[in-house]
DNA sequence: ACCGAAACGGAACAACCGCTCCGTTTTCGT
DNA sequence: ACGAAAACGGAGCGGTTGTTCCGTTTCGGT
């Protein structure tokens, strides 16, 4: 994988970047990739540079906010998701091509807690990253849309629901335990229930994005009502 | 609700508190169950001190360790879990049973943060916590083994997934949104499919008691490997 | 080969947090 | 009412974390 981009290497006058700090950039970068997977988007910045072998400095002079690196590095990875939704929805099959997207984003997201939490909140990153984002709820959309017309995927849910769910049982086990992981999407597919000729209703309410955002930021859960003072 | 109980009342040495630190013991109680319900169990003892208005050297005073506090405070909420497994299970009809128990048990977790990482993590409070957990399984496991011998709820499932499930689905939404969290309590029951005469079968592996404690303790996540050095 | 500019690294600074410690206040038995 | 002991509060200490800054190194055009 390689982050050549044009708009990533010159500074902020326009002029290219020296050899070594484009060498530096996608160490960073790299490191970055690395780091966010493992420990989120809100890793310290001393590891990245530890794991890329520059200094805090570096890191902070090339991506002076956070939002920046985070906005370079996911623009790439958002288009691997969007390819995936395609790809699912050009299997015949449509159930089997819904199954198969929900059972990778939700491995996609237990592999990358930085990708789960750029998913959920578009609060990350900056433009590119908003960019990709629009991308993919109108694919996952169709893809929706398809297994209902064919009767396979009960009529009351929506894009969103499909990335609740992915985003909610990427939490489950450690990154190392995708079996664990697929017993609960297929609990999720099937449901407890031994046999249903039909969906019980859902609840009237269907989710909103932020429904999605409060799932990976526990800090803006704003429900209870802030403790006094 | 009232904490006085014998145990918690009495310094090292067997003598009783003396009344303003009665007084102040219960205060904290009651603090650090707001507290730990809103930012769950890590909450600074300085929030809990200002909530129940005392200087923290009181709070540390009287709880000289985290686990203490939360020994004390959970003992009764664990108690509570139980009522309601065996208040399940008195229900004529064991489907709508072990519905029942699985909203409450959402709608609990989903209210208390510290609520919901004292029941995933063996790892919090002490003796009694470790008594209250206990007793939890085992009654969840006749619910399920009851829906199971009526025929209701598919055989391959345990209490244990029941636990993971209900701790899953209580991090969807805010406290204040109960209905968009019986959204997917009705999926995960139901599943998406339109119709099934049998379930699918479920993936070999089953959980065992760290896949849950690994949902509320993100810190754990060992599968990656640490990031080196 | 040389020089100015760009880039580097990590020490250092400030903010923050968990926990302790001690001068002051409150309680309670006499 | 009084004195000893228990309890209180919050300033302060040591450790951690996010960010900046500057003396040194590296690069690239001439």
């Amino acid at each position: 994988m390689s982050y050549v981009t044009p708009s990533g290497e010159l500074d902020d006058a326009g002029r290219p970047l020296r050899r070594d700090a484009q060498r530096n950039r996608l160490l960073i970068l790299e490191a970055a990739r690395e780091v966010f997977a493992q420990q989120g988007l809100d890793a310290r910045f001393d590891d990245i540079a530890r794991v890329a072998g520059v200094g805090v400095g570096t890191v902070y002079r090339r991506f002076p906010d956070r939002a920046d690196l985070i906005d370079a590095l996911f623009e790439r990875e958002l288009d691997e998701v969007v390819a995936r939704v395609e790809a699912a929805a050009a299997d015949p099959d449509p159930w089997a091509g819904l199954q198969d997207f929900i059972a990778w984003g939700v491995e996609a997201q237990a592999a990358d807690r930085g990708l789960s939490q750029v998913l959920a909140d578009g609060g990350y990153g900056h433009e590119r990253v908003a960019r990709g984002r629009a991308r993919i709820e109108p694919a996952v959309a169709s893809l929706v849309e398809r297994a209902q017309a064919a009767g396979v995927l009960r009529a009351d849910v929506s894009a969103l629901d499909i990335g609740i769910a992915t985003a909610v049982l990427s939490q489950i086990g450690t990154p190392a335990q995708p079996e664990l992981r697929r017993r609960y999407v297929r609990l999720l597919l099937d449901g407890l229930v031994v046999r249903r000729d039909a969906p019980t209703p859902l609840p009237a309410v269907s989710p909103v994005d932020a429904d999605l955002a409060c799932l990976v930021e526990p800090a803006r859960r704003t429900g209870h009502g802030t403790v006094e003072n």
